[in-house]
DNA sequence: CCTACCGATCGGTAGG
DNA sequence: CCTACCGATCGGTAGG
């Protein structure tokens, strides 16, 4: 509970931006008003205008702060296991994880491409820059040869990997004539490990 | 020049499409107006519902008949070359191609996926089925093996190659820390024939 | 295809 | 005099 007066405008703020967060990844940015804002915060519009002064302030705010790199970092260096193989499959197994209970985790981005002509993705990569780092860690000391890629584009692709699952899968479902589940996830993973690891029968191996 | 009023009419209808299209990839659907459509086509906010009864009508004939996929089925149709790696890689270029002369080619994706929760994804779904199986002839009588992938899955990876290199080269623009040239693309691509080959050593010789 | 409107709601701000 | 917030309303615009 708050003690001050201090802290109660604290709290406000955050509660803004959880609904403003909530409210954009459901409907997107315009379709957001600022009453719809403030009525399900609990607050009026005037008091929102206490804490940000226009409406794309509460977005930047909610852009950097909400993005999902947020969840996805710790999540990818919580993948575990002794060979490149293994730690893919199951950072890969906890990213989809992520992804079916947030079906909505890359809408943020989505919106700022759309709605904004991605102007605040400067912004954006500056603060995820630092951290990009971090991950290079993830396959150190681990056994199976990478090819000679560059640590971008090994981290550009396997992002892309699961967007592509996830944006073809949502046209593809409920169809029947695609397959949608673990075993395209599956089959996604393994392109991607032949696409990214020198050829030493590893992968055959671990598949039989 | 429309010779009827039967024939006007239908110009007129074009005319609201083709601006409809142009003013939600730019702003998104919520952010554009009927206001915004009639001006800009030159007609009244009136004369609009007189060939659609609802914003979100123009909205399903504008996804349907501006989808990408018309533009890149017979793009990917027209790829060249003796072996699947060349077939993969003139289709790659004639699609980053088309990527940098529309630079929103995705945001009707987009927007039916945050601004509409991808409900008419079964409607554009059933209308690309039909032509999917055209594509599948792109590797007849090709040199060069796939591995035993699920034509869906070798779909959905080729799509996601494009859509991941495009929405993470949006954020990593003009940085200049990471690379999205031609040097780039080539390297996804690559990844992605390792990923779809076997492997026996014509990726290789083809690379020196 | 137009002019002329409607009930409501938009983002943002007034004084207290 | 501060903060956090209110009820009411601004000029314009939304879909119809």
């Amino acid at each position: 509970m708050p003690r001050s007066s201090r802290e109660k405008s604290v709290e406000t703020r955050t509660q803004i931006l959880d609904t403003a967060y909530r409210l954009f990844v459901e409907r997107g940015y315009s379709a957001t008003s600022m009453r719809d804002i403030g009525q399900q915060t609990g607050v009026t519009v005037g008091a929102i205008y206490n804490h940000f002064s226009t409406k794309e302030e509460i977005w930047k705010e909610v852009l950097l702060t909400k993005h999902p790199y947020h969840d996805i970092f710790p999540l990818l260096q919580s993948a575990e296991g002794e060979t490149v193989a293994e730690v893919v499959r199951s950072a890969a197994q906890l990213l989809i994880r992520e992804l079916h209970r947030r079906t909505d985790l890359f809408n943020l981005l989505f919106i700022e491409i759309v709605e904004f002509r991605a102007k605040h993705a400067t912004d954006l990569f500056q603060a995820i820059l630092p951290r990009l780092g971090e991950l290079q860690s993830m396959f150190q000391g681990k056994r199976g040869r990478l090819r000679s890629i560059p640590a971008p584009i090994l981290m550009r692709s396997f992002i892309g990997l699961f967007m592509s699952y996830y944006i073809t899968g949502i046209f593809v479902k409920e169809i029947g004539v695609m397959s949608n589940d673990e075993t395209s996830l599956n089959q996604f993973v393994d392109l991607y490990l032949y696409g990214i690891l020198e050829e030493d029968g590893s992968l055959e191996g671990e598949q039989a």
